[in-house]
DNA sequence: GTTAGCACTCTCGACCCGAGAGTGCCAAGT
DNA sequence: ACTTGGCACTCTCGGGTCGAGAGTGCTAAC
């Protein structure tokens, strides 16, 4: 039942597991105290509220013992206790309790994709929605792409003002649209056919040319294109150009306000930094990888964050698609002060749906 | 060389242009120093940075009447003056100068355009980028999207696992796709025709019956469409649902981190409301008609604003594509200590620039 | 109409101080 | 050996005071 994090690299393993019961259950009640409230937690209030049934005395020596271990910290003498990072991830990994959604709350979101006939932007839209409102944190989702894709179907459009429009269906499911517009057609090709018919002869040996290769490996057979008409090479070129940039160049947001109340964001300049970089796309691209690694939910705390911005704030995230075919990203951001018994079912179980959507919306998968 | 901006609608006239030339200059000053400083002003640190060549006595009473007409305001007593909504009107209307981006600036902008081959929403992205680069404000834009866009041309494309891609142009220039998955292609017509020519011959039905009607004119003649196969059917309806909800359903905002820095909203929780309202897909939808009736940059300061939670931020937006064809809009929202010298400017090339562009990736209008 | 002078007001930061919360340690109890 | 009550100690936080500084409004003189 214990959930399924890793911290990143995580180079060494903490010295987790040798909490005695009593510390266990102190930090526990420290974690989901200060979770709740975002104030320094001392061993009196600890006591009354957590029905610890010892002395506010004895948990003050649980917590010495904890803070030694680099679980808790002190904002200063004579404050209450605050969780570290690592106090965090020991929390997460062998303390949270439930994690599993309601059942409830599992309908309630399945009730909503199903409410609307959509499609696959607002899918993401939608799941950065649910997220945000569930976590009361900032959502992030990308759109799923394969880095291996292969070229399915092309398709020519001749319109009535003159330009053509090219569709390109990936393997993975995406669709790609590219529009010549009427000059760069004339300029590429004066006296091009303009008829449909035209066209789908073009398009066809396209797809003979095409369908079934990855964009290096159209690439590299780019010397035959140039036997194309050149309007077609030129779409074909533009579409490989297009194809390959599987950097994660849209990102679905929502809940940054949410993130905004938080105390620890108050004065909102601290969270300039983590906004740049999370509109920076390779910070994603780059989480990429190691979420690919293995499928459920990853959690990245504070400083565990390779990212110097955003040793502030804890990453949920999970990737979803199958591990194939095309992949994406969806999670949370918020601070180290993260509802992780709440955030981490709900991202998974959002990961798990998208990953039966997905799978239904585009059947199953052969090769 | 007045600028082109008005009021929203606008009840009642400002008592404009009653003022004395000292009384410009003053109010002139007050504005310009306070877009820089973002603290109050006063009267002798004015006269030595804008070199009046008056003493500070006479500033003074000129800032009183100013006051008096509810262009400046004080804090309180014996802090300097701050300008009032009504002031910085008075200022980007009739004070302002130079209300054109330097060749410069204009040349850098063309060049981010032209550097990459991009695709439409991409323009829309690097839109909002540069506008808020450029200005140090929240950027936003709103794809371009018709109220009466009539159906152009449809194809259908078999995909290799079964499922069936329908695409849409419309005369508007968007093109809209959907995708039918193999279970309800396989629910609507369990022994429906998969070769790509049977689906040729469904889409020239369906042009046939479509081509050159709107939405609701398409849905009035819905009953025909039942002649159809069923599968193809369901795609026209699905299609006649998405083509007109033409609500600005994708906002692109960038530099929401920039407003996060001004003083005004250093305590992050005044922003939170704008965050919302802005994400409330309404509300722009609800700036667009006023936005569409006039050309050129419209500017909305503080309570001019209809919506409450906007009461303490400046808009600058224009609306961009032909007026009758389709619209959107872009313009950058910041607090109403905008600056508007820059920021104006630079919204109406912008504005400028994405009509170009579209005419010329979509080609003259013919109708 | 403009200016210098002047009394007045208000904010802001520094400083102080006491209350309160919380700790760490120690000695006594079980 | 662990737990607990007691106690001295530390540190923050809020309130209050105070002086400096900025800026105003008014008035009288230019």
């Amino acid at each position: 039942m214990t959930p399924d994090q890793t911290p990143l690299p995580s180079e060494t393993r903490p010295p987790t597991l040798e909490l005695s019961e009593r510390q266990r259950s102190v930090l526990r009640a420290v974690v989901e105290d200060y979770l709740l409230t975002a104030t320094p937690v001392g061993s009196r209030t600890l006591v009354m509220r957590h029905r610890l049934d010892v002395s506010p005395a004895t948990v003050r020596s649980a917590m010495a013992e904890l803070e030694a271990l680099g679980l808790l910290s002190h904002p200063h003498t004579s404050a209450g206790r605050v969780p570290s990072d690592l106090g965090y991830r020991i929390y997460v990994e062998a303390l949270m309790r439930e994690a599993q959604l309601d059942r409830a709350d599992q309908l309630m979101i399945r009730h909503q994709f199903r409410q609307v006939q959509l499609t696959s932007n607002e899918w993401l839209r939608l799941a950065a929605s649910i997220l945000a409102g569930s976590t009361r944190s900032a959502a992030v989702v990308t759109p799923a792409r394969s880095r291996r894709a292969r070229f399915g179907h092309v398709q020519l459009v001749a319109l009535a003002d003159g330009s053509r429009l090219a569709v390109l269906v990936l393997s993975d499911g995406n669709v790609l649209q590219r529009r010549l517009d009427r000059a760069t057609v004339d300029r590429l090709n004066p006296d091009a056919p303009i008829s449909q018919a035209d066209l789908d002869g073009a398009a066809a040996v396209l797809n003979a040319e095409l369908t079934g290769l990855t964009a290096p490996q159209a690439r590299r057979r780019g010397a035959r294109l140039e036997l194309l008409p050149a309007h077609v090479a030129e779409v074909a070129a533009s579409m490989l150009e297009e194809a390959d940039q599987v950097a994660v160049e849209e990102v679905f947001t929502d809940g940054i306000a949410n993130v905004l109340e938080q105390p620890e964001f108050a004065q909102g300049s601290k969270l300039r930094g983590v906004l740049e970089v999370l509109q920076r796309s390779d910070f994603l691209a780059q989480l990429m990888p190691v979420l690919a690694r293995r499928s459920g939910v990853h959690v990245i705390i504070g400083h565990e964050n390779s990212n110097d911005a955003m040793h502030e704030v804890s990453l949920v995230f999970a990737p979803y698609g199958a591990p194939d075919r095309a992949l994406g990203l969806l999670g949370v951001l918020g601070p180290t002060r993260m509802p992780y018994p709440r955030a981490i079912p709900t991202v998974r179980y959002l990961s798990t749906l998208m990953n039966e959507l997905m799978t239904s919306q585009y059947g199953e998968h052969h090769d």
